[in-house]
DNA sequence: GCAAAAGTGTTCTTCGTACACCCATGC
DNA sequence: GCATGGGTGTACGAAGAACACTTTTGC
């Protein structure tokens, strides 16, 4: 995690942000830097572009050391270049996002950071530079994003049920579906597979679970089908 | 137009997608490039971003320089960042598209360029890097958007008929409507100021000219109203 | 008067929305 | 047996899609 700083573009850094699931609530993954400027504040996660990587790649790395997760979902945003959203110096960031299966487990937070943490979207403290506009943003997008393409699936198992999945877009959208409507939609389409399982150690009545069928999503994608929510 | 480079940030460029409307056919307007690498291959007009200027000065410098235009519709797509896009050197760049009422009038091919074209859409000539690349992320970049933002008005005249903003939707999505049904549901948004003008000088009945109306639209878009096309 | 594009309504189908009760399970 | 969430259908209204003829103007 040491880079010398001939290996590094001095000017280009991403940053991530990653949404994960807990609960029907939706948190976010930020770090408490360690390094200057502003050491102690809480931060987005991210770093130094290298010479020899790609963007995306730049950005699976920061997500990879903290989580040791690998072939995450990950998709860029934006590009900020405010001449001084930086300190001292010139800084262009590419934001990328992420939706992940949320769990607590096997956190790093790397050297530049003294701590890493879930928030609730609804409560995250103060960010340094521009990282609160740069959530924003992202925020905005990922709304956009997750009514006509099939990516909340990332933040939930791969086998769930019905009222975790409206959970996650309620959560998402900030807004309340009707049970009934949101069911109707969703199996219509036909791309969640039933499976002869239960959820176990409910004290209510077990509910079905489903899995998401991705091959059936390109095939119907291909014929002109759209997913809208 | 000539610059030190220590006023440049070596790695950073910004590219242009600049597309205009031509008797009912998209246009986009590209440049023959007079220096290496490349030298006398078509590309996209760009160059590289100037330490002390956002992102968003830069791509519109660019802009101004060939077409004399200031504040034109101008937004933020992508940033490509592959290693081995750029030869010999690291090159990030950010793209940008432009919404521009066409005209051949003074554009200049800036000292950069030997030539300047509006090349039809489908008819684009071979481009340099991965500049094929980039036309063809913003070209559905742009067909998305112009779904849900009533943004097609930047290829217009101020003044404008139906059948020509018919023809725009046509164009830029490659698709065909129905006369009457395009007519009502774009009526029905109570966007369009019908004029007590109609169009001179055609060989058949001359049609209602129409202006689109921002400021209606950005107090209907506050009170929940998304533009859908 | 004819060529060329402007302009206009109705029907049918599809989709969205509103709404309330019984079911299965764990404790 | 009761508390908890799971699971289901129908009726109404709104919006989208299909479709053809008359009107105006320049030449």
């Amino acid at each position: 995690m040491d880079y010398r700083s001939e290996d590094i573009l001095p000017y280009i850094s991403t940053d991530s942000i990653i949404f994960g699931l807990d609960n029907g609530k939706l948190k976010v993954l930020l770090i408490k830097r360690a390094i200057e400027p502003s050491a102690g504040s809480w931060a987005l996660p991210g770093g130094f572009v290298l010479n020899q990587e790609d963007l995306d790649m730049s950005a699976r790395r920061t997500l990879q050391n903290m989580t040791g997760m690998t072939n995450m979902f990950m998709e860029q945003v934006y590009t900020f270049g405010q001449v001084n959203r930086f300190p001292g110096r010139r800084v262009v960031t590419v934001t990328y996002y992420s939706l992940i299966n949320y769990t607590l487990e096997n956190l790093k937070a790397g050297p530049d950071a003294s701590a890493i943490h879930w928030f609730d979207i609804a409560e995250v403290p103060e960010l340094v530079f521009d990282h609160r506009h740069i959530l924003d943003t992202t925020l905005n997008f990922l709304r956009a994003k997750v009514r006509t393409e099939p990516i909340g699936f990332e933040l939930l198992p791969q086998k769930f049920t019905l009222t975790e999945l409206q959970g996650l877009y309620e959560a998402v959208l900030g807004t309340v579906f009707d049970t009934r409507n949101f069911r109707k939609k969703i199996l219509k389409m036909n791309l969640l597979m039933p499976l002869d399982e239960t959820q176990v150690g409910v004290a209510h009545r077990a509910a079905r679970l489903y899995s998401f069928n991705k091959e059936t999503y390109l095939k119907l994608k291909d014929k002109g089908f759209t997913f809208e929510l």
